[in-house]
DNA sequence: CTTACTATACCGTCTGGACGGTGTATAGAT
DNA sequence: ATCTATACACCGTCCAGACGGTATAGTAAG
């Protein structure tokens, strides 16, 4: 009922707390108070700072995970939805989430098990991409810039303006298109 | 003299840490065991773990820093040659050096500063190519399929056969090669 | 006299998390 | 209708350990 809700409140909190302080400076204290809620209360909802970031990250794989299950069995131009999809996910990751993401990296550095389920996404992601023989490198490729993009963004070692972002975009897309065909 | 010698020492420490324990487990007092020195003797050649971690990253940048300068005034096939060059160093890339960049990912999230030099880096490899501006996106792009694969291998969300591995390789060599002609 | 350390002790701070409480709502028993 | 019990949501405090960094005293080589 009310939990979720809470737990929600708590997530977007966290964000805040490691847009202000930086990822490294994330602490149960901080997003207690960022959130109205006591240390105590906190812990009731995430009983540990693992089990929160935790929550983060499958926060985060909620949408994408939708993605390629819905790519499995259809042939053709599934990889090329499948990309298109992954694509505008990355491109549109919103803001919060975004730095959901940047916390969670950092987070992995002490407890590297925790990303596991993003390691499977991934894997998923190159496996599905790998089905179809003759536009497996390619795909793979596209779905690597797309990514290398986001992880630049996310640690900070890239800022473009939104017009050289978006003819990446642009042609990430029309490089997905070009598979299609033989 | 021997100080270049034993700050050496230091940084392969640092990455034996960083490999045994975690990145976010990395500790002066285990640096310093891991070397063989004492805290006090670590901290003279590094006075305080900023200072140790901007040291990994110098050494990092070190290399490829040169690669971008080599590629300033001369045209044409200069793009080409330099992102051969960046995916060569992407790619083989040793083992220690990935960790200390594990690490040094790790450690932005507490300093963020901390990677500016990698920023520069970045930046300057994204103006160069977008010197030649008809192929400056397609450039860019293979840029950021290199780096996305790494940045996928170094935070273990992805773990590729050396057979996949290369092929994807050949496969950025092949687009970096389709870019100089027209 | 400087460089390059060793060894040890210590300090201040931060932080995760355990623990014991508190209020409130809902449900069942009387 | 009222009393009771149990679960939920949450508060506030306390503590133990870890870490970065400092300080000090001493050593050994060049």
């Amino acid at each position: 009922m009310k939990s979720e809700q809470t737990r929600a409140r708590i997530r977007v909190a966290a964000a805040k707390v490691i847009e202000r302080d930086g990822a490294g400076h994330l602490t149960l204290e901080k997003v207690a108070a960022e959130a109205d809620l006591s240390k105590g209360g906190l812990l009731y909802h995430y009983p540990s700072k693992d089990a929160l970031l935790q929550g983060l990250l499958d926060h985060l794989l909620e949408n994408r995970a939708g993605l390629i299950e819905g790519a499995g069995p259809a042939k053709g131009v599934s990889d090329a939805t499948l990309l298109n999809s992954l694509i505008d996910a990355d491109f549109d990751l919103p803001k919060d989430e975004r730095i959901m993401a940047q916390g969670l990296i950092a987070a992995s550095a002490e407890n590297p098990e925790l990303i596991a389920p993003a390691q499977h996404h991934v894997e998923a992601v190159f496996d599905q991409l790998g089905n179809s023989k003759s536009t497996a490198t390619s795909a793979r490729t596209i779905f690597l810039a797309s990514q290398g993009l986001q992880f630049l963004e996310l640690l900070g070692l890239l800022s473009l303006s939104t017009a050289e972002r978006n003819e990446i975009r642009r042609h990430l897309k029309a490089l997905t298109d070009e598979l299609a065909p033989c």
